[in-house]
RNA sequence: GGGCGUAUAGCUCAAUGGUAGAGCAGUAGCCUUUUAAGCUAUUGGUUCUGGGUUCGAAUCCCAGUACGCUCACCA
């Protein structure tokens, strides 16, 4: 490992502080509160007329120095808060300098005191004794300002995205509004939970290894089960698991976790993504866009204390009624096509031509529809926004209309022009699933990747019998993205992918 | 995958093709109520990597790598 200057320098510190029989990293810490229960307890007893010294030991990271001669004040920061030690020769005696010579900015320290406010009124520890808990080698960046010629001049402690998101520790220890970021996406995970858990929903964990993936349509990683010599697929969906739970007599199921695409990574994709689905015997597609309204709502309310939200300047309020738009009459208004009127690939395809269109002319009508829907209506989608009744064609596991065979009972939500959630009428009519997995083989005949192979077990399963149900599936990072106002979607994960700094193995060989 | 952009000290950034700098951090010294501490002095560079042009390259050209924006792809 290449060190640096500054690094060495640390690590001569440690070296010397060994000498006096001090140690950089000891075993136990003797800690008995954190800073925001001895900064409570203080202010508590303060109001009265006499109250008793508090004597505590706290700990934390050292986050601000400043030394003078026969003192010195620094603050430590713990997770509940931070509180400025007062360092005097006086409590210290010569062990003062110990702590002038060898504590530095980063490293976590234990002191024990009494708790004061100083002559400027600050909340403090008077500290009679200290002790390193665990040596910074690294310097974490310095975070100042300063005031040039009477503008503040801000110095980010980190700003580099890459240095942010590879050395995610030291964005969060530096970038307080990042770890405020974090805590937001787990409120937000907690009160989801807490919403499905009140309305009867049994929480479940499925298998991330498949040895046939489903559920949408999109590239899997694969993998190998050695000693089994299978291989293996990371999930891209849990639905049709959920699904064979629902034969099973769990009528209402949901889980949150962790799917996998192997496709292009942007600001609102990464290969592997959270998702929450839940699945609901005798619900349909209009319960379920009911039950999601108060669903998000809910979880606004818990998480913000709010419904109005704020997206990359757009203002909306989850207390209100999403918009609904059917997407026949939707696409109708927007581009003058009704796709009624065009059953098969070759006249939409000429009507779309005529209105002078770009897209790839070999795609099949669904993807046509959808190439309409993804560039005509989606961006105006800005208010929450239900687009229901899909093309049967883009939807195989989704309940056909009844009066529309060629419609199903699918919609998508949207806000901010992002989509957020899918949900549909569930088909569970194991005969005509297995003529939709027939026609979606035909469909992706020439797309070897999104030829997903039949899935026979769960065929099996619904012919034992599953009940009507609705269900639901949501990516938890494009809701936290909404939550946080975060313009891309590595800003709510803590370790986003990135490329391998120093592959060695890929160094040489030439890119396919 | 395409286009555009960025890469310089630990961090944030400067630098007409002509000696690579600043602030903060660091180091040494002074300093008993600071919190942007202050004052004095000072260390620190593979200018992303590899080629090329040039008397001379951080700067211009080519290739590569990483990151960012964007387009494409993406139920």
């Amino acid at each position: 490992m290449e060190l640096n200057e500054l690094e060495k320098i640390r690590i001569e510190k440690i070296r010397r502080l060994k000498e006096l029989g001090i140690e950089s990293y000891p075993t136990r810490s003797n800690i008995d509160t954190t800073i925001k229960k001895a900064c409570d307890a203080f202010i508590k007893a303060e109001q009265n007329e006499m109250p008793d010294p508090i004597a505590v030991t706290l700990g934390g990271r050292m986050r601000s120095l400043r030394v003078m001669g026969k003192l010195a004040f620094t603050h430590i920061e713990d997770s509940t808060g931070k509180i400025q030690l007062f360092l005097r020769v006086n409590e210290l005696g010569e062990k003062l300098q110990i702590f002038k010579d060898f504590f530095d900015l980063g490293d976590f320290v234990e002191a024990h005191g009494t708790m004061i406010r100083t002559k400027t009124g600050e909340i403090s520890l008077q500290v009679d004794d200290f002790r390193m808990l665990a040596k910074a080698i690294t310097a974490l960046p310095a975070a100042k300002e300063e005031m040039i010629d009477g503008q503040v001049v801000r110095y980010t402690g980190l700003s580099d995205p890459e240095i942010r998101y590879r050395q995610r520790y030291a964005d969060l220890v530096v970038n307080p509004d990042v770890k405020k970021i974090f805590y937001t996406r787990t409120k937000l995970v907690n009160s989801l939970r807490e919403f499905l858990n009140q309305n009867d929903f049994l929480e479940v964990e499925t298998p991330i290894l498949q040895p046939i993936y489903g559920g949408a349509a999109a590239k899997p990683f694969t993998t190998h089960h050695n000693q089994l010599h299978q291989d293996l697929y990371l999930r891209i969906s849990f639905e049709l698991y959920l699904k064979r739970l629902l034969v099973g007599g769990l009528d209402r199921v949901y889980e949150i976790g962790r799917d996998f695409r192997n496709e292009g990574v942007s600001y609102k994709h990464n290969p592997e993504f959270t998702q929450l689905e839940f699945y609901c015997a005798y619900f349909d597609y209009l319960k379920v866009m009911d039950f999601t309204e108060k669903m998000i709502r809910y979880a606004a309310e818990k998480t913000l204390g709010t419904t109005q939200l704020s997206y990359n300047g757009i203002e909306f309020d989850l207390s209100k009624p999403w918009n609904r738009v059917n997407m026949r009459e939707g696409i109708l208004e927007k581009t003058g096509i009704d796709i009624a009127n065009y059953t098969d690939r070759e006249t939409l395809s000429s009507v779309m031509k005529e209105k002078g269109m770009q897209f790839k002319p070999e795609i099949p009508r669904g993807k046509l529809i959808d190439h309409l829907v993804s560039e005509y209506l989606e961006p105006s989608f800005l208010q929450p926004t239900f687009l229901y009744d899909y093309p049967w064609e883009i939807s195989p596991l989704a309940k056909r209309k009844p009066d529309d065979p060629t419609t199903t009972e699918r919609f998508e939500g949207f806000i901010a022009g992002m989509e957020l959630c899918n949900a549909f009428t569930e088909l569970n009519d194991p005969i005509d699933q297995e003529l939709r997995f027939l026609e979606m083989g035909r469909a992706y005949a020439t797309d070897d990747d999104e030829n997903n192979p039949i899935d026979e077990d769960y065929l099996q399963a619904m012919r034992y019998g599953m009940p009507p149900n609705g269900g639901f599936g949501m990516g938890i990072d494009r809701l936290t993205m909404l939550f946080t106002d975060s313009s891309t979607i590595r800003e709510v994960l803590l370790f986003p992918h990135l490329r391998d700094r120093d592959n060695e193995s890929a160094e040489g060989v030439p890119a396919v």
